[in-house]
DNA sequence: TCGGTTGTCTAGCGATGCTAGGATCGAATC
DNA sequence: GATTCGATCCTAGCATCGCTAGACAACCGA
């Protein structure tokens, strides 16, 4: 048994390195420059062993966008339990999110513009992406205002910043003012 | 002289067959389908002639976002015209906006999503660009409120409508409830 | 009618995602 | 310890992509 188990350790193990490198490739140069023989190469193995852990491109970013919604998560959490009050809670939120999505440009594409072959807002979803979300509504849940379904304000707060951070990211919107953006969005849709 | 204009007219009306090849191709079938060869064909030239017209296969995404600029100007304003008193004219600009990204996805994806090597937001910004906003800017602009730049407050209601229409459309928001969101983005966000 | 410009096409380059088929290595059996 | 056999991996290649060089033809002005 011990053979095997080693061997789908390593199996495990090369996975993980396939990911984190197509991850770092994407972040440094864009996912167009990550394709299926600089990622071999990067792992030092060749292209068809890519292909035994998954069924192809969609699927890595799909593997990527997963990893990024548990860090998105986290940071979310993190940022909003260090915050005092629901108006304080959603700033920091919003701060959170925007943040995130700054500094892992590649990883947010992975989640929100790209195509990773994984399911959203339905009951197969993956259990990351959900989390994500649980994330957000455990802080917007409380400022949605009388009357406002909490799920329903969390998905219209959240595409107001995923507006901003794309627009923003796209060169659409100049980048000086998102702070006076963000305060925009907090002060008037969030009822504290 | 009649020669050369002659030559001129057929060049520039081969320019529009074009453009509205590819626009069509890409609405229906999406952008990827939409390769050099495929508009090549469908246009009974070869792919030479594109590059004769074009610098490549961005600069003709760039015209059909441009020609998208200009249509979505018209229906905004003809929208906003057509509603009584601030609070119905963004009422009425968010949902011409919305109804526009969904009838012309492609098209919507060649403005805000795709690369079409246009400037935004600044002094070289192409005509077309400067006027979808300001189309924006004309009802927006009446209801941002005491004390916040108009500009400012246009870009993130925008920002807002193009989280909605770009989560919706990319399947990471269920579509059924979008009018409710649009009506929280409206109700809160504009100050009537 | 001729020369030259202008326009267009054929053919091809390097790169992409993905896959078939052979080679090689290691584990289990005699 | 030798041998078989299955898992694992790589070489090589396919179709397609955006884009371009160079040959060819058509047309205009003289």
């Amino acid at each position: 048994m011990s053979v095997q188990e080693r061997k789908q350790r390593e199996r495990a193990e090369r996975e993980r390195l396939i990911v984190a490198t197509a991850r770092e490739l994407a972040e440094q140069q864009g996912w167009d420059a990550v394709t299926t023989r600089r990622l071999a190469e990067s792992i030092e193995y060749s292209q068809p062993v890519l292909y035994s852990h998954f069924r192809g491109k969609r699927e890595i970013i799909g593997a990527v966008a997963l990893q990024g919604a548990t860090e998105m998560a986290v940071a979310v959490r993190a940022a909003t339990a260090a915050a005092d009050g629901p108006r304080a809670r959603v700033a920091a939120l919003a701060h959170a999110y925007l943040d995130f999505a700054a500094r892992n440009p590649a990883v947010y594409d992975a989640l929100f513009q790209l195509d990773g072959g994984l399911a959203y807002a339905q009951e197969d979803t993956p259990e990351p992406l959900k989390d994500a979300f649980a994330a957000l509504l455990e802080s917007l849940g409380e400022v949605a205002g009388d009357g406002v379904h909490p799920g329903l304000f969390t998905e219209t707060f959240w595409a107001a910043l995923h507006g901003l951070a794309t627009l923003t990211r796209a060169g659409r919107l100049p980048p000086e003012d998102t702070e006076r953006r963000v305060e925009l969005v907090v002060d008037r849709l969030a009822i504290a």
